[in-house]
DNA sequence: TGTACATCAGTGAACGCGCGTTCACTGATGTAC
DNA sequence: TGTACATCAGTGAACGCGCGTTCACTGATGTAC
């Protein structure tokens, strides 16, 4: 049982280590996560952040499968049951918001080369498709709710990946939000106009 | 007017780097695109391309910018203009079927740190942004055609990005169309089962 | 309680790597006479 | 047509950088007696 002292040696460099990974990720936005840039920051010589994650690519799975749980927090703090088009585009704002407030956290959780392997971040990626079938299930319970459910996934996704890319008017996160609930009650309440092909 | 004779220098150094650039998005996939990657591959010296590049922005961005000409290509040949939910359901296939197709090149489009400033990416990216436009307006002439013309784009980038990342079952083609069109006709039938909350 | 020892977290030097970019250069080409 | 010259595309050495990872090590800690 490792005690919590700050004396032992460091303490507990590996939290340490994904602190500091966390922090790097907020300020520097763009730039890659490197090891030695995590050992540097918690103050530790460049090899041992090695005595507690295999390599870089384990530390990465971790800090994605930390962000995975972060953003299931936003959105279940969105609405704890969302049963409406504005219950849902709450939940979308949130997904958005996530992105907006962790670019580079968002991005190493999905563009950092995807290791189908890692248990951590599987079933972190897992439990937001769940999350996300649920709700769909919750409003629609007679649709094709896995389709959906991916229409829904997809569409936060996409606008939270083209507000951070600049395609989209990203300049306060109002604006976003309003962009975020016009895009999904537009798709709502579409197809009451639309000429239907089957 | 340059001559397109093969023995002058190199003949068009400036093509054979956008076309070595190409060729190593195509095949490497996940790296970044390096300026002397791309000379060796071009047959020349590391530092031949910048008498073509200002820098290795310039080369990414003029790469860029031909990926959104070839995918506006793609969306056009897909169909030509799109009037029912099945259109537009090929219309989206089209777009996740370029992203799977050339995915560093796709990565490389929306990825790289974006310069804002830069004028063939931000008109490529117009480009994009009035076809998609342009076709929800011809389907719902009466709706809010900016907020759903978002909401489309952000449903086809976002399915495109999932299968990118791996987050969605990508095993076959014909597997991820299916999917495609099942999520744009899910979306756009789903409000009819729907409680609307306004 | 005091000592000897085993453990193992963290060190620091070193490896080889590829990168972007600079600089003075060379040598093939186009052009003016 | 032939020669002198200016242009400028491509060269090659060099800069300084940060990276991931290895290795033998050291030194603080926990533990057995």
């Amino acid at each position: 049982m490792p005690q919590a002292s700050a004396q032992y040696h460091h303490g507990d460099l590996r939290a340490a280590c994904l602190r500091a990974a966390r922090e790097l990720l907020e300020e520097d936005g763009d730039t890659g996560l490197s090891m030695r840039a995590v050992a540097r920051r918690a103050g530790v010589s460049a090899t041992a952040p090695y005595r507690h994650f295999a390599d870089r690519d384990a530390l990465v799975s971790v800090v994605a499968a930390e962000g995975y749980r972060e953003l299931a927090g936003y959105l279940a703090a969105a609405h704890p049951s969302p049963e409406t088009a504005d219950d849902l585009a709450a939940v979308a704002v949130a997904y958005v918001r996530f992105a907006l407030e962790h670019p580079a956290l968002f991005r190493a959780m999905f563009v950092e080369p995807c290791d189908p392997g890692n248990e951590e971040r599987v079933a972190a990626t897992a439990a937001i498709s769940e999350y996300v079938c649920g709700i769909v299930h919750g409003i629609f319970p007679g649709g094709d709710a896995d389709a959906l459910s991916t229409a829904v996934w997809a569409l936060v996704h996409g606008l939270a990946f083209l507000h951070l890319d600049g395609k989209l008017d990203a300049s306060t996160p109002e604006v976003v939000a309003e962009q975020v609930r016009a895009a999904v009650h537009a798709l709502f309440t579409a197809s009451q106009a639309m000429p239907q092909s089957t």
